[in-house]
DNA sequence: CATGATAGCGCG
DNA sequence: AAAGCGCGCTATCATG
């Protein structure tokens, strides 16, 4: 049973359809039409009795949050924008099922809908009305894409439109080569949509004041306005006196570096790796003042300010926001967290976070998928590099890592391309799958991970520089520089496979995860962390995720259940993505208890 | 004054 | 100027 959500005829802002449907070939069972202030309420009960329906929408970041500050969820739902994405692109879809006519199904091959650039209000803040600003529909690129449409029906955000399309996606995977896997690809990617809106709802737990001591014991006290911190402006003058250069302004690249050069120091660039190789009185304080620099300006004072807000890191999650189907961040720099701030990730009182990351997660995978029993053999223990060495293929850990990281990034040179050659011995099915990826690549063809995203076609840029080197007249120059570029391409379906069946998989996980966290209920009040908002307030839930990586928040009741959730779902990830493959998907897991409730 | 490209560095 | 993939963000400098 799935219900389909949209604004009603003429109704958009104000009224909200919903369409209940069996079979996507069969006609509508019944709309109800809705005051968009009801809906939540109305949505809540959907999801209290009875079998749980998915819920399709045109986009969830569109209508999730809302309802997430009413303190509503739901379990399951079907973002018709993300789907439409990955069948478009999927050569295991139907693409003319998906393309089949229909009003303004052109609509959902626009590029998506730019991500709000600022933090909405944490849930506290928000009106307890359930006002239409809530659904971001009529703030700045919601309302300008609606009021781009002609009509309203013909809208992506319409009940009429979301059907349509619906139906088209039901019949492009049905009608494509590879039903289930796209099933589970797309049920996966629309539970990702609705962690991404959850996990921004719910917030991490930040605390700013064990952040601020991070950053007076590196930095020196907050400096006011305009002034360097007192260890940067030190490090500042013991670098222009090693360069006799009393005026020098370390910010600027060409100035510092042509100061270097004056010192006789012959570097290329002012980066940290050309630097380090070099013995001079200059380098150890200007590498210091590099990273001091470096985090007054990306997670300092401005940082906390802007992104910290009572208790809680709020970042705008982007699901599907890199071709491999990785998700991106906006805002806040969530993904690029140095691990140095993590001190400030800690728990609630009464509360505690579960982290957990998945050991080599890319070759674990790349094991599962080309079915290398070799692999899977060296990857049954928690540590694959050491399987590895176990197996004879190299002599070190460290020499296993470059081999394994070469092969699936295409190293050619160096260290790591010397040892790939020693990993195609040992483990022959593995990298012939990797090996054909990049093949195809270089031909200009398309790759497909495991579930069925598949990669971009190459762009005309690309095709006009391999159709260049073929011209009866090319030269030299013109073959070079095809054959760099089909290489480039190659090296990208050759990650592109990998790096995007692990995304898939981090995705299961995760949606396994959170549902098995949703069926251990609320704990009772006495218990609650207000500041995860109302939907999170009482019950355990997941707070950030990051490529291999996911942090629980856990009230003290749930923390055992939770921690058993999390390796349970990792095992049945395994299984749902790979059926019977012997390949293991160990994890690293991490429990912080926070302080006692007084 | 705004926009775009580049260098550099953080993460997986 | 990274060998070898994918990102986001900040600061600087060039261009419109």
């Amino acid at each position: 049973m799935v219900i389909i959500v949209g604004w009603a005829a003429g109704g958009r802002g104000h009224s909200v359809a919903l369409t209940e449907a069996g079979a996507a070939t069969a006609p509508p069972l019944a709309t109800r039409i809705v005051p968009l202030a009801q809906l939540p309420g109305v949505i809540a009960a959907r999801e209290a009795s009875g079998p749980k329906p998915r819920w399709v929408w045109h986009d969830t970041a569109q209508w999730y949050p809302a309802l997430l500050a009413a303190g509503v969820t739901i379990e399951r739902c079907h973002d018709l924008r993300l789907c439409h994405a990955i069948l478009h692109g999927s050569e295991l879809a139907a693409a003319r099922a998906l393309h089949s006519g229909g009003v303004g199904e052109s609509v959902w091959d626009a590029p998506p809908a730019p991500q709000l650039l600022t933090p909405p209000p944490p849930p506290h803040a928000a009106s307890a009305l359930f006002d239409i600003d809530d659904f971001g529909v009529s703030t700045a690129h919601g309302s300008a894409r609606a009021q781009d449409a002609t009509a309203d029906e013909t809208a992506p955000a319409s009940a009429v439109e979301a059907l349509a399309e619906w139906r088209r996606q039901t019949a492009a995977v049905a009608e494509g080569s590879a039903p289930e896997r796209l099933r589970l690809l797309l049920a996966a990617e629309s539970a990702g949509a609705l962690m991404a809106a959850e996990m921004h709802a719910a917030g991490l737990p930040w605390r700013a004041e064990v952040h601020e001591h991070l950053l007076v014991a590196t930095l020196g006290p907050k400096p006011v306005a305009g002034a360097l911190p007192e260890r940067m402006e030190l490090r500042a003058r013991a670098v222009r006196s090693a360069l006799g250069e009393p005026e020098l302004h370390l910010e600027s690249q060409p100035r510092l570096l042509r100061a270097l050069h004056r010192a006789g120091l012959m570097v290329e660039s002012t980066s940290r790796w050309e630097l380090r190789k070099h013995t001079h009185p200059v380098i150890e304080p200007l590498l210091e003042y590099k990273t001091l620099a470096r985090l007054l300006s990306a997670n300092g004072w401005a940082w906390l300010e802007e992104w910290v807000h009572a208790g809680r890191f709020r970042p705008t999650f982007v699901p599907g926001g890199v071709v491999t189907g990785r998700w991106a961040s906006s805002g806040g720099g969530a993904l690029q967290l140095p691990k140095q701030l993590r001190q400030a990730v800690l728990p609630d009182p009464g509360w505690a976070l579960i982290t957990a990351d998945v050991a080599q997660l890319e070759p674990r995978v790349l094991a599962a998928m080309a079915g290398d029993a070799a692999m899977a053999a060296a990857g049954r223990g928690a540590d694959l590099y050491e399987g590895i060495v176990a197996s004879g293929a190299v002599d070190t850990r460290e020499h296993a890592k470059l081999a394994v990281l070469g092969a699936m990034y295409g190293a050619t040179t160096g260290e790591s391309g010397r040892l790939v050659p020693r990993l195609r011995r040992a483990f022959p099915d593995a990298m012939r799958l990797v090996d054909r990826a990049a093949g195809a690549g270089e031909r200009g063809e398309g790759v497909t991970t495991w579930l069925g995203r598949s990669s971009p076609p190459p762009g005309a840029r690309w095709r006009t520089v391999q159709a260049a080197a073929t011209q009866p007249g090319a030269g030299a120059a013109e073959e070079r520089r095809a054959r760099q570029s089909a290489r480039d391409r190659g090296r990208f379906t050759r990650n592109f496979i990998v790096q995007g069946t692990a995304a898939e998989w981090a995705l299961c996980w995760m949606a396994e995860i959170r549902l098995r966290l949703a069926a251990l209920g609320d704990v009772p009040a006495a218990s609650a962390a207000p500041r995860s908002g109302p939907a999170f307030a009482r019950r355990a839930h997941l707070a950030f995720f990051l490529h291999d990586e996911i942090i629980v928040h856990a009230p003290r009741e749930q923390v055992d259940a939770a921690a058993s959730a999390v390796r349970e779902a990792a095992a049945s990830a395994g299984r749902l993505m790979f059926g019977g493959s012997s390949v293991d998907f160990p994890l690293e897991l991490h429990l912080q208890h926070g302080a006692s409730e007084t």
